[in-house]
DNA sequence: CTGAAAGCGCTAACAA
DNA sequence: TTGTTAGCGCTTTCAG
C-alpha cells in the first residue's frame, strides 16, 4: 500500500540502508547506484516518512506554540515571525490556542508532550510554573514570557514593563496629567499584575493621583476595552488619561470614549501598550508602548535552540526592551 | 534514558503489551494489575510517545493548515475556529504560512506530506492544482478553497463572490452610482479574479461604468490598498464608489482618501469583503461582504473528516455563501 | 562501498 | 486475562 524505503531499495536492487544513505546524502555512495536509486525514488514519487525517522532519532523537528489568543494582532504576528524563523531551520510548527483558559493550556502543553516537540514557547502566562513540570521531566526546552524565573531547559523572556511604564508616566506627566486610570488585562496573569504595578508605581511616584472606579479590569480584547472604559466614563469625575494593559483594550477604549461624545485627546488621553499594527489605523493613532515582535520571536527561537543541544543546562533570561511612540491619542490634559 | 512502555511494564511485572491495553482502556486487563500499571505509571509520570503509536497505526492525528498570511485577521479567525474544532476531536494543527509565495506554499505542502498529516487545509491559492498532487497520491485528504474542482480525497470550498458581488452591486446602484472603481489583491491567486470579474460583470449589468485607472491592485494589506486607492485618486475623474478585494485593502482606502482630504461616505463610498472584526472599528465603519468563518472553518474539517474515512471517495464540493453587511462607509452617490 | 541486523516505542494477532 | 512475537519505516553500527 504506503511505499517505502525498503520498496525502493528492493527495486533498486540495493538494501535499504544504502536507500537510506542516498536519502540522507551520505558520501560513501558509488555515484552510479546514487543515479539509480534517486531514478526509482523520483519515478515512484518517494517520500520518507518523517514520524520513523523522528523514532529512530528522538528528534521531532517539531516546535509548539501555546498562545492566549490567536485573534490578538500582537500574537498573531509573533507566530508569523516564529513560524518564518522555524521554516528557515527546518522545524514545523504546532499551535495551539488557549482562550486564556488554563485547562486548556494545560492540555495542550500535554499534547505537545505526547508529540515529543522539541520545544514549547508558551506566550499565555495564565498557567502556574507546575503546569511546566511534566514538560522538564522529559528534557523538553521551553521558554516563557514574564516568568520571571529560569531553571534545566527553562528559558524566559521579561517585558521590559518597568521600564516602559515609566516612560508612559514621565509622559503623561510632562504632558500636565495629575489624574490617571488604568485598564488590566485578565487578572489572572501575573503580567497583568505587572503591567499595572509598573504604571501606578511610576504615576504614583511622579505625584499623579488615581482612585477605586478609575482602575478597571478588561480581558485584553476590544470589547472587554470598551466595557471597562465606559465603567470609568460613569465615574462622578473621571481621569485625564487612561493607560490600558494592550492595545486592543485601548482601540476599545477609543471608541467607548467617543460614544461618550468626549473628544481624543483633548478631553482625555488614552495610552495603549504593543504596538499592533491597528494602533496607526485608528483614530486617533494610538500612543502606545511597542513591544517589538521581531526582537520576541528571535529571542524565542534562540532560547529553544539553546537549549535543545544541551538540556540539563540553564535556560536564558532574556530582557524585551519597550519603547514609547508617541501618536496623536495623548496630549496636554485638559484644564480642570 | 527516555521511558517507554517496556519500562512500565518491567517494574509492574507485567508485558507490554498489557502495559499498551491500559494505557488503550482494553477491557481485559483485570482491576488489580490495571490499578498496578496505573500507579507505575503515575509514579514515574509516563507519557506515551505518540510518534511510536503514529508510525504503527499510520494515524498522525495532525491536521495541517496553509495560509497566505497569518497577519491577515481573516486567516488568523478561521486557524482559530479550525483549531478549536481539532482541539475538540484531539488533532494537532500544523500551521504553515506562505506569505504569497507558490514555493514557499510549495515547501510547506512538502513537509506536511513528510510527516504524513491526516489532511491539509489550504487557503492560500496561489498554488496550481499540480501542487496538490503528492499530497493527492499519498491520500492526504485535500480542501482547498476556491479551485471549483474536486476528486478522490480532494474538496473544495466555493466563497460565493457571484451572489455576494452582485449583492455589492445592487447596493451601489441604490445609491446611485454610476462610476465604479475596484481594488484588487494579488493578481496570482484565481481566487483574485473570480472576486473582480464577479463584481465588475455586475456592475456593468446594471449599467455602471468603470475604466482603466479605476481598477488597482493590492496585495490584500492596508498598505497595498492605501496605494491603489492613491492611485485612483491621481486619476483626472475618479470614481464615486470603490469595491476593494478585501478588507485590510478597503481600511487603507479609508485612509488614502482620508489624506486626499476627502469624505466618506459624502465624496466617495467604499465597500470592502470579509467582515473582519476591524471593520467594524474603524472611521467610518466599513459596509462590506461578510464571509463567515464559523462556516468556513466548519467546512474545512468536516471536509478533511469525510474523506479521511475513505480517502478513495469524491472530496465535497461546498459553497460558502456570503452576506452583505451595510454599515456607513458608503452613502448615495454625489452629484457630479 | 554495501548489506545484515538490531532497535527506536508502540500495537495487535496469536498463543497460552 | 496475559505474554510472545512481529513489525510500522527508518538509521546505524558492524561485518564483509
Amino acid at each position: 500500500m504506503t511505499i517505502s524505503i525498503r520498496e525502493i531499495a528492493r527495486l533498486s536492487g540495493v538494501s535499504s540502508a544504502t536507500v537510506s544513505r542516498v536519502l540522507n546524502g551520505s558520501s560513501k555512495v558509488t555515484e552510479e547506484t546514487t543515479l539509480r536509486v534517486r531514478q526509482v525514488i523520483r519515478d515512484l514519487n518517494f517520500v520518507p516518512n518523517q514520524g520513523a525517522v523522528h523514532l529512530k532519532s528522538g528528534k521531532s523537528q517539531i516546535y509548539g506554540i501555546v498562545i492566549p489568543d490567536v485573534a490578538n494582532p500582537f500574537f498573531t504576528e509573533v507566530v508569523k515571525l516564529f513560524e518564518g524563523l522555524l521554516f528557515q531551520n527546518d522545524y514545523d510548527l504546532l499551535v495551539a490556542n488557549t482562550d486564556f483558559h488554563s485547562t486548556r493550556a494545560q492540555r495542550s502543553l500535554h499534547r505537545m508532550l505526547l508529540r515529543r516537540v522539541d520545544g514549547v514557547a508558551i506566550l499565555a502566562s495564565e498557567q502556574e510554573a507546575a503546569a511546566l513540570a511534566p514538560l522538564m521531566q522529559n528534557r523538553i526546552p521551553v521558554v516563557t514570557t514574564d516568568h520571571y524565573r529560569v531553571g534545566p531547559g527553562l528559558s524566559d523572556i521579561a517585558v521590559d514593563f518597568q521600564g516602559g511604564m515609566a516612560k508612559v508616566a514621565d509622559h503623561l506627566h510632562a504632558l500636565g496629567h495629575g489624574h490617571v486610570g488604568y485598564i488590566g488585562g485578565n487578572p489572572g496573569p501575573l503580567t497583568s499584575r505587572i503591567r499595572m504595578e509598573s504604571f501606578l508605581n511610576s504615576a504614583i511616584k511622579l505625584g499623579m493621583a488615581s482612585r477605586e472606579g478609575w482602575i478597571e479590569e478588561g480581558n485584553y480584547r476590544i470589547d472587554g476595552g470598551a466595557a471597562a472604559m465606559a465603567r470609568i466614563l460613569s465615574q462622578p469625575e473621571i481621569p485625564t488619561a487612561v493607560v490600558a494593559a494592550n492595545d486592543l483594550m485601548a482601540i476599545g477604549a477609543l471608541r467607548a470614549i467617543y460614544e461618550k461624545g468626549l473628544r481624543i485627546p483633548q478631553d482625555i488621553s488614552i495610552v495603549g501598550c504593543d504596538d499592533i499594527e491597528m494602533s496607526d489605523i485608528v483614530y486617533p493613532p494610538l500612543t502606545t508602548l511597542r513591544i517589538s515582535r521581531v526582537e520576541y520571536a528571535r529571542m524565542l527561537f534562540e532560547a529553544l535552540q539553546k537549549t535543545e543541544e544541551d538540556a540539563s543546562q540553564t535556560g536564558l533570561q532574556f530582557a524585551l526592551p519597550t519603547q514609547l511612540i508617541v501618536r496623536k491619542s495623548t496630549g496636554p490634559a485638559p484644564a480642570r
